[in-house]
DNA sequence: GCGTTTGAGGACCAGATAGTCCAGGTATTT
DNA sequence: AAATACCTGGACTATCTGGTCCTCAAACGC
């Protein structure tokens, strides 16, 4: 009877709106849940409870456990992407960049700096772990520095920034500096060192601006 | 027979140079596992067989798991900050800070960009479970980074960086760069993050410099 | 030498947790 | 209405793992 469905496994053509609600519920509940307790410490039967759904479903919709952690980093994924996207795919300005950080300085001021990034705290948790989960992560860092090399870009070819300036390398440094003051202001439950931190990245895109202008950074 | 071995379970006074040894082998073998494994996935089974110890020494070294873990929060902590002393203490030059950049690269290259900093894994990892813990970290991390801003105010103070430089915030900027690009190297198997977002730091630090040199970080 | 302290070794226990299975009920689609 | 998909609930197992306990050996002071 349900041997069609143990052939095909991953690739099961069967969609309802019930169940991808109740799949899309278990993820949610995973997410919230790792996000503070982390991947491993988080147990099946907390995302259960959390997500009001039974231990059936849970292997109906995932295979094991490791399955749903890499569904959720793909999750997680989307959902950064997304959120990143409306926020920096018209960036042409250096005041834009800087709304864009200050968004990310407020929203982790909202719970004192703690949990980090999403996608970072899974990044150490995992990468030495889940060769797959590892990838996957590092695809969407990726993805997420191209989304900031092209409004770099943008801001290039527009002469806002000198011809010299290179958007990956900005990028990947903006990033990185967005990844470390999430962990130090994760350890310190501050969030001072991220805003320090990516105020330093601000200031040294700043210095390839073809007309610095005098303001600083804030 | 051992009542009075439990009434003193934490302040013992006995100190033989066995114990002491059986102790660091304990923690070296934790703190070589934790690092890769990172702490939760890390048994205290796996700790006994390679310290080449027996339960009961574990347990007579260390109440339960989570002290160890405290006890390797620290013993790490004094290990970095014993080699970044090294490194660092006779800080006094632009190029010395390069010197240090290199050598950072070097040693996390040898293994791809895996496994990260030792204390930043444990800062994730932690910092939402272990208040203590976190705490212990955070200190560590603060140490770490005096020892940068104190060679920063030797550079300061000699002439070589501007007045308007503020050693303890390129100190805050140097390491969330340090530590996001161990981040990112880690998710990449790759040191290259690690190296752009050092050299984005490097070069906010130069940016400071009372004669900029012509020459580049590298 | 003798008793006490310290360490080694490992058997053992209890609880947590991933994962299985099944019996039956409810929604959705055709 | 029939078939298919989805869901509940919970009993059950195997294993892992933190933690306890007990015995024996070595060291050491008296």
């Amino acid at each position: 009877m349900s041997d069609e469905q143990v052939a095909a496994p991953t690739n099961r053509r069967r969609i309802s709106q019930r169940g991808i609600a109740t799949r899309d519920r278990i993820l949610e509940a995973a997410n919230r849940l790792m996000l503070v307790r982390g991947v491993n410490a988080t147990t099946l039967d907390d995302i259960r409870e959390a997500s009001q759904t039974s231990k059936s479903q849970l292997y109906h919709h995932f295979a094991d456990k490791q399955e749903l952690v890499r569904a959720l980093v793909k999750y997680r994924g989307a959902l950064v992407l997304q959120r990143e996207r409306a926020g920096l795919e018209r960036l042409r300005s250096f005041s834009g960049l800087v709304r864009w950080r200050n968004a990310l300085v407020q929203a982790n001021s909202l719970n004192d700096g703690k949990y980090g990034c999403g996608l970072g705290s899974m990044a150490l948790e995992l990468s030495d772990q889940d060769e797959q989960a590892r990838s996957s992560l590092s695809e969407t860092f990726a993805a997420w520095e191209r989304l900031i090399s092209d409004g770099l870009h943008r801001m290039r070819d527009s002469g806002l920034l000198r011809q010299d300036a290179d958007p990956e390398k900005l990028a990947t440094g903006l990033m990185a500096a967005l990844q470390g003051g999430y962990l130090l202001a994760n350890a310190a439950h501050n969030v001072a060192p991220m805003e320090v931190a990516l105020d330093m990245a601000l200031e040294h895109i700043r210095s390839f601006l073809v007309q610095p202008s005098g303001e600083p950074v804030r």
